[in-house]
RNA sequence: GGAAGAAUGGCAGAGCUGGUUUAAUGCACUGGUCUUGAAAACCAGCGUACUCACGUACCGGGGGUUCGAAUCCCUCUUCUUCCGCCA
């Protein structure tokens, strides 16, 4: 959520950042519906608080006739008041009234885009601002896509989900499943080295943390939701590790903040179907393993570069082609100021997946989350958060199950064989 | 799941028979005096948000009673203790 004063300060250059975002001058007249909503918020609240501080006097006014033994112009003071209670009733509504439409309005404005950023409709329009260097991997005769090898070898099976919960639950099992904690801890163990705390988050979040990093309301149709006990099941683990600091004023010399999570992510995913989500590549429930960063403004985007370099150091030692991307106006997600998005090539589907996406929030979060840090002067300001995947599971073992195909079976990384225990899958 | 009690400022802890209570007191913290320096002692300061300001709001959240609520009532949440169940 943007903060009213800065639109104020810079609704001219605002309106011409959000025009990355497909934003024309007609959808950016909300700007000025929000200053004037806040303007409308001001002056209904000094007319209260004059009201109410009329109340006060007269109230302690009456206390003192009243001990004084006045009872009639104790009496008249009260009648007085009753009239004063009726407009601040009526105020207050009106008050209400307005706030909430203000919220709402600030609800539909996404994060202004960094500079960097440039205009562009769809993920067709992102920036390769990394490419692959090298050839990419090609396979022999009769190479397989993943989910033919998954039967093969019999590491995942969909259909088993099927019978279990419905379709989009792979269950893993043999040497796939030891992959899969081997990967859970070969980046939990990169993170660690990187200087990350680990955390074991809740799975379920109310509806303050969901609304602190802005699933809600935007996403609200992305997440399961547990409407007995009103929890909602976590998309990522940004939401329950960002959230540790909602409404929280930190010290300046605790940045920079860095925390890593494992956990099970959960996606309703819902009106996707088709070649696009076959496999692996979009599943409702996957893992990921997520880091967070809160920063201090100044250090933030350099904070977002060491991210950068950290999903880089990765894929490298997975030995898996990559390119980054940086995200077009028309491809950034709601909150986002600036994301980098990873995409590994997978060979027998010929294209690349995504698999991580590196973020700075700027204060977009930080404002909904109320996180802040005192400066120099001791005045709270807003704290800067970003996150990435570092990295999600699901897509990396598509692609390396078919990028490793060989006669053996499928190869195994150097760098993961110590935790796997093997080195091919066969 | 059942019963009882509790929730106050960074922490501890008064107030809770409604009226100079943003809220005693102690600790912590900040500045100063003193000191060669430090400690101790003493003095002063010490929450957040909105507002240009006056001022207003905030004693777990929400609602109510009242001229006036930290204080009374309702409700939700959380915690503690006891009982039950359980990996």
């Amino acid at each position: 959520m943007l903060e009213v004063a800065r639109i104020r300060e810079n609704i001219d250059s605002y309106a011409e950042s959000l025009k990355k975002r497909g934003w024309d001058a007609e959808k950016s007249a909300v700007l000025q519906r929000v200053i004037d909503l806040d303007d409308q918020r001001k002056v209904l609240q000094t007319d209260n608080d004059k009201l109410l501080s009329q109340r006060n006097l007269l109230s302690k006014e009456i206390g003192n006739l009243f001990k004084s033994g006045k009872q009639e112009e104790a009496n008249a003071a009260k009648s007085q008041v009753e009239t004063l209670k009726s407009s601040i009733a009526e105020l207050e509504a009106k008050i209400t009234e307005n706030n909430s439409s203000l919220e709402e309005l600030l609800f539909t404005i996404p994060n202004i885009p960094h500079e960097s950023i440039v205009f562009g409709k769809s993920d067709k329009d992102n920036v390769v601002s990394q490419d692959w260097a090298g050839p990419l991997p090609t396979l022999p005769e009769g190479a397989m896509p993943h989910w033919d090898l998954a039967a093969k070898y019999d590491i995942f099976n969909l259909e088993l989900g099927v019978k279990i919960t419905g379709a989009g639950f792979p269950v893993f099992r043999k040497k796939g499943a030891k992959l899969q904690r081997s990967l859970i801890n070969f980046f939990l163990d990169e993170a660690a080295a990187a200087g990350y705390e680990e955390i074991v988050p809740p799975l379920l979040v109310n509806e303050a943390s969901a609304k602190g990093t802005g699933q809600l309301p935007d996403k609200e149709g992305q997440m399961y939701y547990v409407e007995k006990d009103n929890l909602y099941l976590i998309p990522t683990a940004e939401v329950p590790v960002t959230n540790i600091y909602r409404n929280e004023i930190v010290k300046s010399d605790q940045f920079p903040i860095k925390l890593t999570a494992y956990t099970q992510c959960f996606r309703r995913e819902a009106g996707s179907y088709g070649a696009d989500v076959k496999g692996l590549n979009r599943v409702h429930q996957f893992d990921k393993i997520e880091i967070v960063q809160i920063e201090h403004p100044d250090n933030s985007y350099a904070a977002l570069d060491k991210m950068v370099k950290h999903v880089e150091g990765l894929l490298q030692k997975l030995e898996l082609p990559y390119r980054i991307l940086r995200l077009c106006g028309g491809d950034l997600t709601f909150a986002s100021a600036l994301t980098y998005d990873f995409e590994v090539y997978s060979a027998a589907q010929k294209r690349w997946l995504e698999v991580s996406s590196v973020s700075n929030f700027e204060t977009f979060q930080s404002n909904r989350l109320k996180l802040r840090y005192k400066d120099e002067q001791g005045k709270s300001k807003l704290a800067h958060t970003l996150n990435g995947s570092a990295m999600a599971l699901a897509r990396i073992i598509a692609a390396m199950l078919e990028n490793n195909q060989t006669e053996q079976g499928i190869r195994i990384p150097k760098a993961l064989q110590s935790y796997t225990g093997f080195e091919y899958i066969d």
